[in-house]
DNA sequence: CCAAAAGTGTTCCGTATACACCCATGA
DNA sequence: TCATGGGTGTATACGGAACACTTTTGG
């Protein structure tokens, strides 16, 4: 029989949200060592009474400073290896969660600071100073995280997350258009969404105009279905 | 800041494969308690130098007796609720493997004994005598792995994991038939697979003869391949 | 009346669907 | 030559791709 190697277990959170147009992520300025002054996502340990998903919201409450998170959290994946944490043996059970546009966070208790990155100057490895490197291995838990929202955006009705309600068809698309680099075409993606039974459900009221004028779009509001058959096409 | 309170971190193998015509999965016997005499997924607990994944190998080897597991292993998923196991605050990475059809299995060293279960025996809630009921959580996690199998097999090329090579394509369809509960379409099977760049490749050499006779089939080998857009239509 | 933004329609074409039919083999 | 299983062909229709066009609103 084996030993109980004692372990900690933490959960890992990659909070999503469209900001100007561009998918973007939380991160915290770690005030402690290791790679104290690095940014890394927010996270904590998961406490006795609780499972990894409760520890998740916890902390998602705690960093977003908000009563009730308005939006999805879902469990990405694990990561274990045995020195990704140089103190101590830690798991850290990655979460994946994403929100419409949320005001601009306050650090931590733990945190030195804290405030939203755009996830391709993180990600994209240009040599031009774009984001900092990150924590642990952090950068893989978000390579990982911004491929679940890219492929859970094509067949499910998520991007629905990624607004607050009520929301335009146009505003809808513009999530699209943040997470895959481009827009659906227009006409397909009204198609795809209003004729997908539970995708959205609309009311019976225009939005605002812009500044510049223009037509003003219906407003919507979350449907129940959850998945889209077949997928939305990735421009 | 939060504590660090000790978890015992453990992996447990959702071992798939095909047996006559059906969906099973590889249970073993508890010979010590709690649960002792129920069946259980295989499992055991990650040692201090490894991670998750290489620990599911590990326990793979030993559960089947293989030196070499010929098949499939990913990540499916950590189950963390604190009283899942009654003994101690247990968090399980479960995992999902997929095996050509396999030796009857030999009892390891902590179960009293090891077969292979017909998966919708286990599941589907008839009240006629049929599978045992699973110990701790692995009825939900024996539920989810179900669920990433037939998912997996419509979008990518899983199914070739559950046969041994060389194959037929009349054996890769019964795979999809096992999994789905219904064989997808001849015609649209084979357009499908061998119109999909690196699904297959073709051997020149033909498979035996069914005792009853018929045509020989042509074998072939996987292909390296991943991914099957747009997706394999589900019956 | 013009620009900007929302919304509609239409043509083209690949391909999934469903089903009928032909080929090879052993008893 | 018949049953069995492997393999091929085809008419239909759905739905995505691309793009042109119409409607509504503010300046």
């Amino acid at each position: 029989m084996s030993t109980y190697p004692p372990f900690a277990v933490a959960v890992d959170l990659a909070v999503f949200t469209i900001r100007d147009g561009a998918l973007a992520v939380l991160l915290v300025e770690r005030g402690e060592e290791p790679y104290a002054g690095s940014w890394a996502l927010p996270g904590g340990f998961v406490e006795p009474d609780e499972d990894a998903e409760q520890a998740a919201w916890r902390e998602l409450r705690e960093e977003t400073g908000m009563e009730r998170f308005p939006g999805h959290l879902e469990q990405l994946k694990t990561y274990s290896a045995p020195d990704r944490d140089p103190r101590m043996r830690v798991v850290s059970v990655a979460h994946v969660a994403l929100a419409p546009d949320l005001p601009e966070p306050s650090a931590g208790t733990d945190a030195a600071d804290a405030r939203w990155w755009v996830v391709d100057d993180l990600l994209e490895g240009r040599d031009d100073l774009d984001g900092p490197a990150l924590a642990f291995d952090h950068r893989q838990i978000l390579l990982d995280a911004r491929e679940r929202v890219r492929a859970k955006l094509e067949y499910t009705t998520l991007a629905t997350e990624f607004v607050a309600e009520p929301f335009t068809l146009p505003e809808l698309r513009r999530v699209y258009a943040a997470v895959w680099g481009a827009p659906p075409d227009l006409g397909n993606f009204r198609r795809k969404v209003l004729g997908t039974e539970g995708f959205v459900v609309p009311t019976d009221v225009r939005g605002q105009a812009t500044e510049a004028g223009g037509r003003r779009a219906l407003l919507y509001r979350r449907g129940p279905a959850q998945v889209v058959s077949p997928p939305m096409a990735r421009g």
